[in-house]
DNA sequence: GATCTAGGTCGAACCGATTCGGCGAACCGG
DNA sequence: CCGGTTCGCCGAATCGGTTCGACCTAGATC
């Protein structure tokens, strides 16, 4: 039942280089021959072998996409990237080997990367210090990260400027009158452990705070609605001069709408909430979220396109894409009014 | 820098037979051979090229996930599929591929299957008539549907019970003195194309709605919240009698809440809603709704579970899980109101 | 008409592992 | 001391492709 292509070669009364070469079109072959042989391929319904070729060429035709253990549930934004990374490939006729990351899944990642499964990696939830990102880089093994390292210039990336983004939200509440403001970022424990977007939403959350000469409260909350609703009840109760919150934290948003809800605060009359989320997520939320949307689509595209020619050219310069997209804004922001 | 095992086998002074023996345990080596090669192994930190090992073995310890088109977005139930998937996957120290299948992606489908990439293959979202069944089927490769086909006798799969789901779900709308009830389903096309779970819940509520000699009414809905609301705004006004929903339509639940607010009913004292969906955003929904929570989990688990058997034993009988959790009472339930 | 060129094909080497048959040395019992 | 095992290891074949050099034939060139 199995069928090679000495097979086909046997078949139609020719070599099995010419049957290559009748694939491959590297070197000329008669157009009768040619037809004999597609017509005894497509009778046998024939591909040639992928770890053959992969064997011979040296190269697999397939990128590695690492992603948080899948124990824990991806956010909106996660999914984004891993359907248009998906999306991409298929495009560029790539395959895409599925990897978690972290915890009980290191056998994965060590096997994705030295034994040479895939052409290249595309890297996600990156921390700020990241051994997977040392390993990559002394394997040889071209990448590109979705998300940065705190040495962010010798490797290529694509990131959003969560930085920026959060500071630009805390303009937009400052100019609406908001004095007293709270962050809620993600998990304590994902924050410690040196993600990126946490410090970098930390960092422009502080800036912007201190330009306008704010009242900053920041906040970790659990990836989850439950979390998102303990977290601003316990906001709003040692923190009574908050009158607006910037988020980086989409999964704990509805809860949060909870708490606000339960308080008697209504959105935005009463109280401000801005953040950073996917676009669908934020369209989707009741009421909708006034937010900067990550172009998920484009960073996932990109990013594989940066690692098809890093593939190409493993020598060639690092490139960056740092994601600031404008906010949209959806109306869960308003006048500043002091809570009762 | 291509470090192979013949390399090993140079440096630390034996065959290359040995090193392999050495590595897989399948004939015994010295005690002290072993420790040479594995001293070497480690200082070049050599792993057994992939793509060799497969062409030998003639498998690839790789098995294949085939998900809807990624550019239409996963609902949360399909994201447990994948996330238990590849997690069990994982704990079998098998990788998974991931290809979208459908639309353009019709070549991604073609590679996996017919260019042995991989063992076995995990098929999710199929029709009751479905030609990627027919051609694993026929291409002999080992799968494993999550759904099943009108013929599921002879394939192996796991699958959601929704027939009885969703009569459980009108008998208890109806225990509860509902007497007109909505059915949402999910996208009139996925109708139409002949999704299962589409089809099985209509029959599954025509079936509950004749036994207790009720109203029902059955709408279709697109995937997303904008839907749902303009679905339910249709329905509450086409039909005043209904006071209550059954859906399978998780991606619209937010929606149809938005449209029962808007027209001022409360949930569940002026209307019930009630559904079949992942227990995850069953839980995080405002209010949390009471559903048959999938045990996304549980079945993915148990999917890649049985592909394993298959790969190991292609002849053996085929298997069939067919879940029907019980309904989790969450508060979106109540007595029925007649509409003003 | 001899030489050159290009098209078309073949045969063999090669990629990096696994695996089978076999061989030498050590060991055993009689 | 000899025949038979057992242990440990080696060499070669193999998996299914790609690719390189070589060969043959026709047609073009001078």
């Amino acid at each position: 039942m199995r069928v090679n292509i000495g097979e086909i070669a046997r078949r139609a009364g020719v070599a099995r280089s010419t049957v290559s070469y009748a694939l491959t079109g590297k070197r000329p072959v008669s157009e009768e021959t040619r037809q004999r042989i597609q017509a005894v391929i497509e009778e046998l319904n024939y591909r040639p072998n992928a770890a053959a070729r992969a064997l011979k060429e040296g190269r697999t035709r397939t990128i590695g996409l690492v992603i948080p253990p899948a124990s824990q549930r991806l956010t909106d934004m996660q999914l984004g990237f891993v359907a248009t990374v998906v999306d991409a490939a298929a495009r560029a006729d790539l395959d895409v080997l599925l990897s978690p990351s972290g915890g009980e899944h290191e056998r994965s990642f060590e096997r994705v990367v030295t034994g040479r499964r895939v052409d290249g990696v595309i890297l996600m939830e990156i921390r700020l210090e990241d051994d997977r990102v040392t390993r990559l880089r002394q394997s040889g093994l071209p990448f590109v990260g979705i998300g940065r390292t705190s040495h962010p210039e010798d490797m290529t990336w694509v990131d959003v400027d969560y930085e920026t983004l959060i500071s630009q939200c805390v303009h937009h509440l400052a100019d609406l009158g908001h004095r007293n403001i709270a962050l809620v970022n993600r998990s304590a424990e994902l924050v410690a452990a040196g993600y990126g977007p946490g410090h970098r939403a930390q960092a422009g959350f502080t800036r912007a705070v201190a330009q306008r000469d704010l009242h900053g409260v920041h906040a970790c909350c659990a990836d989850d609605a439950q979390a998102g609703l303990s977290c601003v009840e316990r906001l709003l109760a040692e923190h009574p001069e908050l009158t607006a919150i910037a988020t980086i934290n989409e999964t704990a948003i509805t809860g949060m709408y909870r708490a606000l809800a339960q308080a008697g605060l209504a959105v935005p009359k009463d109280f401000s909430i801005a953040g950073v989320a996917a676009q669908h997520l934020a369209e989707n939320l009741d009421p909708p979220l006034t937010s900067a949307d990550v172009p998920t689509i484009e960073l996932g595209a990109r990013a594989v396109e940066l690692l098809i020619q890093r593939i190409a050219d493993p020598g060639s310069t690092h490139r960056h894409l740092l994601a600031a997209p404008p906010i949209s804004l959806r109306g869960t922001t308003g006048p500043a009014k002091p809570r009762a």
